[in-house]
DNA sequence: CGGATAGTTGAGTTATCTCAAATGCAGTGG
DNA sequence: CCACTGCATTTGAGATAACTCAACTATCCG
């Protein structure tokens, strides 16, 4: 309803810079892709085998991209904007299990079978684009590359996981919202969204609470102390990092 | 050191049936694979193609199978008893990741690549086989099915560990616990390891709490409550449900 | 300007932790 | 076979991190 769709046909390279973000899993898992063909001609990357088609949607702040439930036949990346992607129990309570950022998949996974159970929302404004999963795993037939690289991103993401398990089970508040301070600062850094130790910053107290297995009053407080330490500034839905020593320390980082 | 070794060359069937258990992931990878060939003679089974090396392992209780920054080239199967998998914090905090029972592979992920910063270590005696993961490899380009199968494992245990992070961030500790018997059963149960509500449980609470997130103290007092209001019993390393509906209550299961 | 959503702060509560002591139990060496 | 050492479990008492509730303020958006 919200969104404006474009339908476009597109090459192997088009693909990769719809994929927005030069940082990204979805531009990293096109780049290169193809040079298996290079003694052939570039006429090659426009054959019909290569073009796949998306669509281009946008949505306002707060809206649901995807339903738990939802069993589609798309594979969606986000080229603007942030989104989170969760579990909800009926109860009501949630786990936010990833921060989604331009240039990365829904999940991994989802490249390949439909996700279940996952919600994914957008936190800002976003535009993300949908490719059909099938056209997607037939250039996967063609460039078995892209297996070798799916499998480097699967991999990168339980490795999240398994940190978000750790910290979780195992850390305390603090630790938990100051590495994820310092885990979205890292992730934008990749992708030139920081300056001078200042980023956007549009999570709402609820999402940190959320990702972090806390309460939105205990984040409040939490963040108040940080602020009062001089670790961190927030403003404006921007956060500038003013003691990152510190911070690195309070989240045991390395 | 303590591993006997023994090196063998095999089909692909009795790879599968040296992945122990019927129910197990392992086996379930390799069940009915070969189908694409069926118009072919038996003997293509047993053609170079298909052979595949491994050595089999046995090592005392409490004893690691893999270390956290081990890289290792091979792949490993658990083929009777109980171990852990789990990361650890420089501190000594420790967070199980997973139990791995007789057919599970120590991680999907590892079959393409060496898993890093976990380490796996024996609950019990532990009887294992380890492939090569090359050879493995070469297998998945012989017979595409396999592929297939493994994504679905893969996605198997994304969807674990999306669980076991809303355990984590959001279930009490009765919660976590029961469900944590319940899953075991379960996955007991899938392997006919279940009798009458009874299964042998090696596990030491102190593997309890690092799976869940808690203190053993705690676990102690949780496992009490539950004998005393007749949930399950506990008695020579083997546990009983004793009111599997009330239990899952307690669980929010379902 | 008004209504909704988001954030702050304080007071009191609770789940879980820490510490510590007592008990049990299993394997070891004399 | 026993005493001994080391691990596992239980139990209690007290501490604390994080939660709930509630009131107040700030911010955003139409």
């Amino acid at each position: 309803m919200h969104a404006e769709v474009v339908q476009q046909k597109a090459s192997l390279e088009s693909i990769q810079s719809a994929c927005s973000c030069s940082a990204g899993p979805a531009y990293k898992l096109f780049q290169g892709v193809g040079t298996r063909k290079e003694a052939e001609t570039a006429e090659d990357w426009q054959s019909a085998d290569l073009l796949i088609k998306w669509s281009v949607h946008t949505i306002p702040a707060r809206r649901t991209i995807c339903h738990p439930k939802e069993w589609s036949e798309f594979v969606t990346v986000i080229c603007q904007g942030w989104a989170v992607s969760s579990i909800t129990l009926s109860d009501g309570r949630r786990q936010i299990l990833s921060f989604l950022l331009p240039g990365d998949f829904v999940s991994a996974a989802s490249l390949v079978e439909p996700i279940s159970d996952r919600s994914v929302e957008a936190v800002t404004e976003v535009t993300y684009r949908k490719f059909k999963r099938s056209d997607f795993k037939a250039l996967l037939v063609e460039f078995p590359d892209l297996t070798e690289r799916l499998s480097t991103i699967w991999l990168d993401e339980r490795a999240q996981a398994d940190q978000l398990a750790l910290d979780l089970g195992r850390r305390t508040a603090d630790e938990r919202i100051a590495r994820l301070i310092l885990n979205l600062m890292e992730r934008l850094a990749m992708r030139g969204m920081v300056n001078v130790q200042t980023m956007e910053f549009p999570l709402r107290q609820r999402h940190i609470a959320d990702a972090t297995g806390l309460t939105p009053v205990h984040v409040s407080k939490v963040l108040g102390e940080f602020q009062r330490a001089d670790l961190i500034e927030i403003n404006n839905r921007s956060l500038i990092i003013k003691n990152e020593k510190e911070l690195r320390r309070t989240a045991d980082w390395r």
